[in-house]
DNA sequence: ATGCATGAGCC
DNA sequence: GCTCATGCATA
């Protein structure tokens, strides 16, 4: 018993969410509806084709992808993983964008649409063509080691929270983020820490968070909005942080203290890339055709629509949504 | 560092 | 049922 939950992050759930960038989702849902069929004329399309379709995706899967040739890896014309597709709007955030490091790379097995299914992809590029696009060459230093030690001795400390009207740049939260990592590290606080330290700040509505929130910040594996809701709790400990460390560098032990629980299905790979196969037909599978494909690959329904929008939310992570 | 999951809010 | 922000459990 007791409260697990007996914390409450964020009052942002819903609050922030479509406001500020509501233009941007939307854009990009409406990218998405305009591509997508009608649900009409999708379970038309589909419904005469479901079963091969299905079949399709699993032979595709079975037949599997990657023939691991010597020579070389694998050199497909287009880029089909249908993960990253979504990048091909963004060439100013990710194409344009030299990382120093970091930035985790996930090894992707790709599924290989290179048939039917690829006119069916297509509408997930929307190949657009960016004209005149007004990219200042005003891109700073990649990343200074260790900008500034914010902390005029005997002044005011101003601790500029953000721009007023701050445009949220994707190049300023990544340059955030990369510092933020660093000068966390060299305070020799680990991500859980930070984590667990947030609520400590008392800020309004803020609590703690976990270190894969803390993780997926640093990586910029967050969404934007939720970069940007984020950046500047983390920027208030941090300051605190190193301000604290000024006094006495060394602190206590934290808390060992640990029960566990919750179990984590796993989706073994050969059904998983049937599902990346199934995800390259159709992202968005009606209820229906989930249960279909749980049948089919011997999961739990439930299991198969969390998957589904696992991915989806995964398309949609600060690298390539960040569009502009 | 990431995969699968939960829960809130919206439709 | 979906999207989003987040988190537990794990590779």
């Amino acid at each position: 018993m007791m409260a697990m939950n007996a914390k409450q992050p964020f009052a942002m759930h819903a609050a922030l969410q479509e406001p500020k960038f509501s233009s941007l989702h939307s854009s990009a849902e409406a990218m998405r509806r305009v591509c997508l069929p009608a649900p009409q004329l999708q379970g038309n399309i589909f419904g005469s084709f479901d079963e091969s379709l299905l079949a399709r995706a699993e032979a595709l899967a079975a037949v599997d992808i990657v023939p691991h040739a010597k020579g070389h890896h694998h050199h497909p014309p287009f880029k089909p993983d249908a993960t990253f597709h979504a990048m091909s709007g963004v060439p100013c955030a990710a194409a344009a964008l030299p990382h120093p490091a970091a930035l985790a790379a996930h090894p992707h097995p790709l599924p290989h649409p290179a048939l039917d299914g690829g006119d069916l992809l297509d509408h997930l590029s929307p190949s657009l063509a960016v004209g005149g696009l007004p990219e200042p060459p005003a891109l700073p230093a990649p990343l200074p080691p260790l900008p500034v030690p914010v902390g005029p001795p005997g002044g005011p400390p101003p601790p500029p929270p953000a721009a007023p009207e701050a445009e949220s740049d994707p190049r300023e939260l990544e340059a955030f983020a990369e510092r933020f990592k660093q000068r966390r590290v060299r305070l020799g606080v680990t991500q859980a820490d930070v984590g667990a330290a947030l609520a400590a700040l008392k800020l309004p509505g803020v609590g703690s968070l976990s270190q894969s929130t803390i993780c997926r910040f640093e990586s910029l594996t967050l969404s934007h909005n939720n970069m940007t809701a984020l950046r500047p709790v983390l920027q208030a400990w941090l300051e605190g942080a190193e301000a604290a460390h000024r006094d006495r560098p060394a602190g206590p032990d934290p808390l060992p203290g640990a029960e566990r629980k919750r179990k984590r299905t796993s989706i073994a790979a050969p059904e998983k890339r049937s599902l990346e196969a199934y995800f390259a037909l159709q992202p968005r599978p009606s209820s229906e055709k989930i249960a279909a494909i749980a049948e089919k690959l011997d999961l739990k329904k439930n299991v198969v629509r969390v998957w589904f929008c696992n991915q989806r939310q995964k398309q949609k992570r600060m690298k390539y949504s960040a569009v502009h």
